[in-house]
RNA sequence: GCUCCCUUCGUCUAGUGGCCCAGGACACUGCCCUCUCAAGGCGGGAACACGAGUUCGAGUCUCGUAGGGAGCACCA
């Protein structure tokens, strides 16, 4: 894709300081920032508006004037496209660099402002999450698909969901299920779809055909072993390994054979140019691309031809995918002007590796998303931490849904591969657990308790223990089980715990005396926090006296929570029990 | 092998030629707080892959080197 400028600054400046060197800089420097409000709405252009790049005016242009181009679809990634193309010039007429232009001074600056001249200024914005279903929903393909959804969602378009199932071998039915209640739990709601390939076959089967018909696809009958023997024999030749084209000017009559195929006839002159909104300026000779195969002989369309088919069907504006379909990406360009379609925007996303850098798998970390809300994340947490993996706004961490898609950019995404750190996630996960309201965390965390064997219907009640034990742990798996105490019986005593805090001089009479106030207090938090602090108070005892002996009473453990929490959960009747089970055990 | 891409603290990142002897966050670590464990507060160590060039000035622009990655299918 081209940069389409549709506003363009002009700036005149005057030359009235031109550094040289060992001059002051701040002198030059004062100079250029008084002339700055003259020029503000240009200048506004030039940081804010997208600047293209700065030229020297043309040849009728006054001496030191300078043309800034302005233009309107993207950021950075277009300016340092467009400063691409203007590098190449006789090195006697260096363009004068940007910290000069402040050392000049304006005469006059105007902004011209063009109305949308192309078709896609207009055009809503569509996106659209195309996975495979070989297998669960990944980390990777999440992130794909939050970056669609929020480019979408930022600037008003559609969301689109389409199931890649052509591969027949790999497709299950199981694999689409698990994507979709993936994409549920995240909350990545799409406006269209889900499309099926499979369900488009004859579409597919026309367009090749037509394609056929138009001279731009051909019919070929090579077997596979002759392929790889195609294959083997470019390698040695240490080339790529390429189609040899042997059928693309034949005109062999139609014929049935197992092995027909039919190719796109690619061009094998010039080059293809696409501006990455995330990668740049990618150029891509056709010397190096081959007629691809964009029908099998099996009857179905590669993907190549599918993806290029749908996207121009579905009225695809933004294609964000990952980076491994760079390569890909000029074949289908040629594609779409063999098909006479507009070609959409590209970005491809670099890739997530896990913590050692290596490309994510099984072995090494979790990959499925929904395997990381077994391991206690909220879904809102793990969209966090993704969307700030290989993206930023300035040093914000914590980006809420609203945040996130007024903010979010896609022509902001980092070029480089990224790794997955799950202790970040956790730190979010934390984060959200101990900000969200416990009443809306509550289901989640009941769905952990379930899963963790609890049963919740007699204890307390779930938001009460997310109160208490969020400030302790990272996850809610954790959480669950930690809760476990309020909910059954002690298993299990820590002896050094019972040693220490039981079975000493003080233990008894401190558990008596609470047991007595506990008897009749509020039972709140507060008012049992207070019960404490009076038990201390009238047996001169430390806090730490008291406390410890009530914990370990109240879990067969030295760890827990804040005592007044801790009792409180427990619940009343079964906190007097375990507090005299205690005062049982520390005298026997 | 060929083509394309990438490179700032251990990790995620800020960075648009002077605001940078490089800022934030996670992790690590010291102190404070404290009924345990945490959480919290205040500190600390820690990076521009390397080499040339352009420039008065380079993390930022150019070239090269090294390292890493992706693709090269009748898989998506």
């Amino acid at each position: 894709m081209h940069v389409v400028p549709w506003r363009r600054a002009e700036l005149q400046f005057q030359c009235v300081a031109q550094p040289q060197p060992q001059q002051a800089v701040g002198a030059v420097l004062r100079t250029a920032n008084a002339a700055l409000p003259v020029l503000a709405p240009a200048w506004q252009a030039l940081l804010h508006g997208h600047c293209a790049g700065i030229e020297h005016g043309g040849g009728e242009a006054e001496p030191g004037a300078i043309v800034a181009w302005v233009v309107g679809a993207g950021g950075r990634r277009d300016r340092q496209a467009a400063e691409k193309q203007r590098r190449p010039r006789g090195r006697g007429e260096r363009t004068p660099g940007r910290g000069r232009v402040r050392a000049l001074v304006p005469v006059s600056a105007k902004i011209h402002c063009f109305a949308p001249s192309s078709s896609e200024e207009i055009m809503t914005v569509r996106t659209r999450f195309a996975p495979s279903p070989t297998g669960f929903l990944h980390i990777g393909g999440a992130r794909t698909a939050l970056y669609c959804w929020l480019e979408s969602r930022r600037r008003g378009g559609q969301f689109v969901l389409r199931i890649e199932d052509t591969d027949r071998e790999r497709s299950t039915d199981a694999a689409v299920q698990a994507i979709l209640d993936a994409m549920q739990w995240l909350g990545l709601n799409h406006d269209e779809g889900p499309f099926y390939q499979t369900d488009r076959l004859a579409r597919y089967r026309q367009v090749a055909d037509d394609l056929v018909a138009a001279g731009k696809a051909y019919y070929a009958y090579e077997t596979k072993e002759e392929i790889e023997a195609m294959r083997d024999a470019a390698m040695a030749r240490g080339e790529k390994p390429r189609y040899n084209g042997h059928y693309r000017d034949r005109d062999e009559p139609l014929r049935d054979d197992p092995n027909r195929v039919i190719r796109f006839r690619n061009p094998t002159e010039g080059a293809v140019v696409f501006e990455d909104k995330v990668k740049g300026r990618v150029e891509w000779s056709n010397s190096e691309l081959d007629d691809l195969v964009i029908f099998r002989s099996d009857g179905w369309p590669t993907y190549n031809f599918a993806v290029v088919v749908d996207d121009i069907d579905m009225g695809i504006t933004e294609v964000i995918r990952g980076d491994d379909h760079v390569n890909n990406t000029p074949r289908q360009i040629n594609i779409y002007h063999a098909l006479g379609a507009r070609v959409p925007e590209f970005a491809h996303l670099p890739m997530i590796l896990d913590k050692e850098g290596k490309k994510l798998s099984k072995r090494t970390s979790a990959v499925s998303v929904m395997e990381y809300r077994d391991d206690g994340f909220l879904p809102h947490a793990l969209l966090n931490y993704l969307v700030r993996l290989g993206w930023s706004h300035g040093d914000q961490e914590i980006f809420s849904r609203e945040e996130m898609i007024a903010l979010f950019d896609i022509a902001d995404v980092n070029k480089a591969a990224s790794r997955f750190d799950t202790e970040k996630l956790a730190w979010l996960n934390q984060h959200y657990l101990k900000t969200d309201d416990p009443q809306a965390l509550a289901p989640e965390f009941a769905w952990h308790l379930a899963r963790a064997g609890i049963d919740c219907s007699g204890g307390p009640a779930p938001a009460d223990v997310i109160v208490a034990l969020r400030d302790r742990v990272h996850t809610l798996k954790e959480m669950a089980e930690r809760a476990r105490i309020w909910y059954a019986p002690i298993a299990e005593w820590d002896d050094k715990a019972v040693v220490k805090h039981l079975k000493n001089d003080t233990a008894v009479a401190v558990l008596d005396a609470a047991r007595g106030l506990l008897l009749e207090c509020e039972w709140r938090p507060e008012p049992i926090h207070r019960v404490i602090e009076q038990t201390a108070a009238r047996l001169e005892l430390g806090m730490g006296k008291i406390a410890q002996p009530l914990r370990v009473a109240m879990t067969g453990t030295q760890v827990s929570p804040s005592i007044e929490h801790t009792i409180y959960l427990a619940g009343r009747g079964e906190a007097l029990k375990r507090i005299a089970d205690a005062i049982a055990m520390a005298q026997g």
